[in-house]
DNA sequence: TATAAAAGTTAGTCTAATCTAACTAATTAA
DNA sequence: TTAATTAGTTAGATTAGACTAACTTTTATA
């Protein structure tokens, strides 16, 4: 049985080595970054999950997850992602309360409680800040999307996820009328201080990269967006 | 922000001190051995309840609650049996099933959370062990009722909640046959080695104190059971 | 009331998870 | 290719929660 900070490393790597478009290993200090804890603990962790057969790693080298460690890891996604959509369809919680409450309940451990939560929701694709839930074998469909940033000046997107899960930000983009789904015209990029001139439900809003680099879009033309041929 | 240990100390107090029938305090190797730890290690952790004043203790004295920690105490009691009744009610759990999971759900800290789920699942006042569920202020109604054991022959009783929690214990009620709200008529008392006769739904068994003990009844007959005038 | 038994305490040890401070290895840039 | 910077490691300390073994106080009993 892991403890909850082992849980919490496996999750963090999942994050930084999975998710993270490209790479599949990471350092002490990121991931001590990653975590709000100091190298020195990583550096003894990673030993313990390494005789676990959680992690690779060798001494000044890398650390990767092993399909044991990828699998734990994405279960504790899992878990974190069900009941953020729990607390969000059924408790009526807001989508920026739903984070910080699931981070206590992603370590609760039965399987079975969790797929009979899975089942109660209906066997939901995505969570409330339109990430994808991992299946019960650990798999996940990572869809295709890019930020608003990488986005051009006239292209029509969707927003279809947020990357920033905290308070702060969800407020923010709940501030602006935006909720996942919507439509976004890019009608400005100012190449000098980055700021982008968008217009949501008729309404233009002016916002900077702290925003656009944590909302997620595809093309709203081609919501397939994997085969998109639009310019976007 | 109370630690998982010192709330299972804190539930373990209120259960041995406010649901035990005449005790206000108890001696540390009791609660030592409710927990399962040492003695020692109780000692310890009480005079750290008594510098956080949840609890009133004096060198090889008693202890008992104060009024916060019977608080807080009462709060953990609350949020297990509320997510005992979810987990039976809503996810189609099984009343032996629901106490394990909920030794792990009962840690998770947010009033709101709680508060959303007892609406949620409409102000239940029972968990499915028949156990009254505290109010959002600690409060609590502790109904009138006897065990089993202490009915006399003849008597016609109604169960309305099991003592033991154990799966082996509650899978031996189910195997009987035995509901919260049955009726039972007992038949035949043994004074010799206390095996008891009951009928219910028209069908004996001959069960022992083992049994007799952990199941509590009120008078059949008279349901305001603590204006009792009936033998019973 | 003296003494044995039960209840409770203390001192010292252990593990998990963290830290700081000092060190070493690897990478980058001059 | 050497020096500086960055990344990673190690040793030693701390805290919470547990333990054992030895001790002390309280209570029960002869
Ligand atoms: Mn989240
Ligand atoms: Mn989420
Ligand atoms: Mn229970
Ligand atoms: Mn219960």
């Amino acid at each position: 049985m892991l403890s909850f900070t082992e849980e919490n490393y496996l999750k963090a790597l999942v994050q930084l080595t999975i998710f993270e478009e490209g790479k599949d290993e990471v350092g002490v200090n990121k991931l001590a970054s990653c975590l709000e804890v100091k190298p020195a603990t990583v550096n003894d962790m990673v030993r313990k999950l390494k005789v676990k057969s959680l992690v690779s790693y060798e001494k000044y080298g890398k650390i990767s997850l092993t399909p044991i460690g990828r699998n734990s890891g994405m279960m504790v996604i899992r878990r974190h992602r069900l009941w953020e959509t729990f607390l969000y369809e059924k408790l009526d919680f807001s989508w920026d309360e739903v984070h910080e409450l699931a981070e206590e309940l992603e370590h609760i451990h039965s399987q079975k409680l969790i797929n009979r939560l899975d089942q109660f929701l209906g066997f939901p694709e995505f969570d409330p800040h339109g990430d994808a839930i991992p299946n019960v074998d650990g798999e996940i469909v990572i869809p295709f999307r890019k930020t608003l940033s990488e986005s051009g000046k006239g292209d029509i997107v969707k927003i279809v996820a947020v990357k920033d899960n905290s308070t702060a930000f969800l407020q923010y983009v709940d501030k602006i009328g935006l909720v996942i789904q919507d439509e976004i015209i890019i009608e400005e990029k100012e190449e000098f201080d980055s700021l982008i001139t968008i217009k949501i439900k008729g309404k233009q809003h002016v916002v900077s990269p702290r925003f656009t680099d944590n909302i997620f879009v595809v093309c709203a033309k081609c919501l397939k967006a994997n085969d998109c041929s639009c310019k976007y």
